[in-house]
DNA sequence: GCGTTCACCGTTAGCGTTAACGGAATTACA
DNA sequence: TGTAATTCCGTTAACGCTAACGGTGAACGC
C-alpha cells in the first residue's frame, strides 16, 4: 500500500480511502490510485484490515455432522448466498461430541469470525445464550429443539407440511395411516407428528396408538418400524415416515416382505432430499426449502451483522408437496365393494 | 494477553512463549500461565498472529459445484483431517463460471489461505500452473482431466476398481456385460473404461461395440442408454454404469420396463455413494475412498504447507468391491443346458 | 576472580491497515 | 473582506501479537 501511494504521490491513508470507497477523496486522485491498484494487481492483507477493523469477512457454518444429504443442500444455499457478499463461509462439524461442541463457541466468540449459521440437532440453549451474551451475531437454522427467546431462526412450515401429506393420503382414500416419527425431543419431529394429527382429526379419524410409531430419522428405525407395522392384525395402507431417510428404511422393509409400494402400500417421506427421486419407485415427499433456509440464514446474519433490525426472529418457509410414484389408492379390501 | 501476563507477573512476550509451546520458559512459569490462560478462557487475536506470522489458518476446498452428495464426502474426509490441525475449512463453489474461476484464483493466491484443496472436474491446467507460480500449495483431488506436470494430487484406482468390477460381473457367469462410460473427457471416466475393456479381454472376450454406450455421468444418460441396450436384439445381462448415479438411472428405466434386478439382469455401479446401500435393491458398486481422498489430500497439503517433501506428487487410493444385491448369477438362457 | 555457557525473560520494534484528529486549501456567504 | 463551512489529505497512533535481539543471573570451568 504504501507503493501505490509513493507511486501516486500520497500518503497511504489517502489509498486506504479509496480502497474503503470514502467518498473524501478527489475524483482525479481517486482515478489515479485505483488505476495504479488495478495495474500493480496489490490486494489488501485482510489480516491487517481484519485486526484494525475488527471483521475477518468470515462466517461459520457450524452443523452437527456432514453425514446426511440433508446438510449439503444447506450448505448450498449458504455458500450461494454467501458468495455476493465477499464474506467467506468457514465449515465445521461438531459431530455432537460435547468437546468439539465448546470448541466451536469459543472459536465463533473469539472474535475469529462475523458471525455464523448453527445447524444442530438438539437444544443448546445454554450455549446459544451464552453466544448471545458475548455479541456474535448468528442465525439457527432448522432448529429442532427448544430455543431461548429471542434466538432468530429459519426453520420449514413442519405441522404444514406434515398436514398436507397426510391430506393428500386421505385424499386418495387411506384410512389406516401410520406415522414413523423423528426423534421426540427435536421439535420439528414433534411439529410433524402433530401436523399429522391434525389432518387426521379434520377429516373425523383419531390416530391409533399403534400406528403412530416413534422413530429416530436414521434408516434402521424406518425399516424396523415398518416391520413391526406389517406385523400387526391390521397393517396400515399408506406409512408417512418423518423424514426421506426414514422412508428408505420403509423400503426396505417392504421389500423384504414382498410388499410392492405404492400397490399394496404408500409411502411418503419428508425432506426431498437429493436423492428421493432417484429410488424406486420415486418418493413421494414433503419438500422442505434447504437451499432457501441456508438462504435465508445469510440474508437475517447480514442484517444481525450489520446491526439492522430483524423483520421477524422466527421465520418459516414453506414446505410443498411434491408428489412421485409412492402413494396410490389404498388397495382394495378382501371383499371389494363395486 | 497483557491482562494475563500482568496476572502473572511476566511480560506479554512470555505469555506468547507458553502459547507457541516455546522451549524456552520455566516450568513454574508455563504452568502459572497456562492456568491463567485456561481460567480467564483467553484466545489470541488470530487477526494478529495471521498478520505477524503470515499464516492465516484457513484452508481453501475449491469444488466445482455443491449439487452432488459425492462432494459431501469428500467435504467430510477434508473436515475432519483439518479438525485437530487448528486449520479452518474455507469452502466455496466454482459452479463452473468462468469468473468465478477466476475469482478464486484470485483469493487463493492474495495469501488470504495457506493452502488450498481443489475438486475440480475440468482440465485447468494453466490456471493450476498460475498458482504453483505464486506459491500457493494446493492438492488437486480427483482431478478428471490432465494435468500439467508436478501437480500435487490425490485420485482413486479407477482403472482396477472397474475391472475389480467386471471381474465380478465375470466370474457370475456374466459374459454380455454392458459399459455405461461416463463423460469421455474426464480421465476417471476413461480410466474406468478402460479397466472394463482390460477385464474383458483378460478373460478372451472382446468388447461389443454395441454394449459400450457413452454417458455424462448423469442421472438421465443411465437411464436413456438403458433403454437404448434394452432395444437390442440381443441385451446384456448385466449392466456396469460408470458411477452410482448412472446406476440409479438405470434402476428406473429397468422398472419402467419391468425387468426385475438382480433377477433379469445385474447393475454395478461406482463410486459407493450414502445412498447407494438404501436403493433397492441395494446397489453393489466400487466404493471410492472419497473421504478418505479428502483426508489424504489434507496431509500433503500440510506438507506443502510445512515445506517437507511430498512422497508421491500423484497419490491413487484403492477402490473396493462392496458387494450387496444388485447382481446375480445371468438368467439361464431359453434352453438350458444341465 | 574472570570468562563462558546456558536457561530464562524483557525490550524494542514493526507486521499492514485504519480511526481520529487536525491542518491547509478552497469555496460560500454575509 | 472576513469568517465559516467544506473539501481534501496527512500525521499519529494504535490494533494484538511475535521475531530478533539483548540482558540478567546462575552454574560451571579454569
Amino acid at each position: 500500500m504504501r507503493e501505490i501511494a509513493a507511486a501516486a504521490g500520497v500518503s497511504p491513508m489517502t489509498v486506504s480511502r479509496v480502497l474503503n470507497k470514502r467518498p473524501d477523496v478527489a475524483p482525479g486522485t481517486r482515478h489515479k490510485i485505483e488505476q495504479l491498484v488495478a495495474e500493480s494487481g496489490f490486494v489488501r492483507s485482510r489480516a491487517a484490515t481484519a485486526m484494525r477493523k475488527g471483521r475477518h469477512g468470515l462466517i461459520d457454518l457450524v452443523v452437527l455432522s456432514l453425514d446426511s444429504p440433508y446438510i449439503l443442500e444447506i450448505i448450498r444455499g449458504v455458500e450461494e448466498a454467501l458468495e455476493p457478499t465477499g464474506f467467506r463461509l468457514v465449515i465445521s462439524a461438531t459431530n455432537g461430541e460435547d468437546q468439539r461442541e465448546r470448541q466451536w463457541l469459543a472459536k465463533i466468540s473469539d472474535g475469529w469470525t462475523d458471525g455464523a449459521i448453527l445447524v444442530l440437532a438438539q437444544g443448546q440453549s445454554a450455549r446459544l445464550q451464552a453466544l448471545r451474551r458475548r455479541g456474535t451475531p448468528f442465525v439457527v437454522v432448522d432448529h429442532q429443539g427448544e430455543l431461548g427467546p429471542h434466538i432468530p431462526s429459519v426453520g420449514a412450515t413442519n405441522w404444514a407440511g406434515a398436514r398436507s401429506a397426510t391430506e393428500y393420503l386421505l385424499s386418495l382414500g387411506h384410512r389406516r395411516i401410520a406415522f414413523i416419527g423423528g426423534s421426540p425431543t427435536l421439535g420439528c419431529a414433534q411439529e410433524r407428528a402433530s401436523g399429522f394429527r391434525a389432518a387426521l382429526e379434520a377429516a373425523g379419524l383419531v390416530p391409533e396408538p399403534d400406528l403412530v410409531r416413534p422413530g429416530t430419522f436414521m434408516h434402521e428405525s424406518g425399516y424396523e418400524q415398518t416391520l413391526a407395522l406389517l406385523d400387526l392384525p391390521r397393517p396400515p395402507t399408506a406409512i408417512f415416515a418423518g423424514n426421506d431417510t426414514m422412508a428408505f428404511g420403509c423400503y426396505s422393509a417392504l421389500r423384504e416382505r414382498g410388499v410392492t409400494v405404492p400397490d399394496a402400500i404408500s409411502v411418503i417421506g419428508f425432506d426431498d432430499v437429493l436423492v428421493a427421486p432417484l429410488v424406486i419407485p420415486p418418493l413421494t415427499t414433503v419438500r422442505q426449502p434447504l437451499a432457501d433456509m441456508g438462504r435465508f440464514a445469510v440474508s437475517m446474519l447480514q442484517r444481525l451483522i450489520d446491526g439492522r433490525p430483524l423483520d421477524a426472529v422466527r421465520v418459516e418457509l414453506a414446505t410443498s408437496l411434491v408428489v412421485r410414484d409412492s402413494c396410490a389408492a389404498p388397495a382394495p379390501p378382501k371383499r371389494p365393494r363395486p
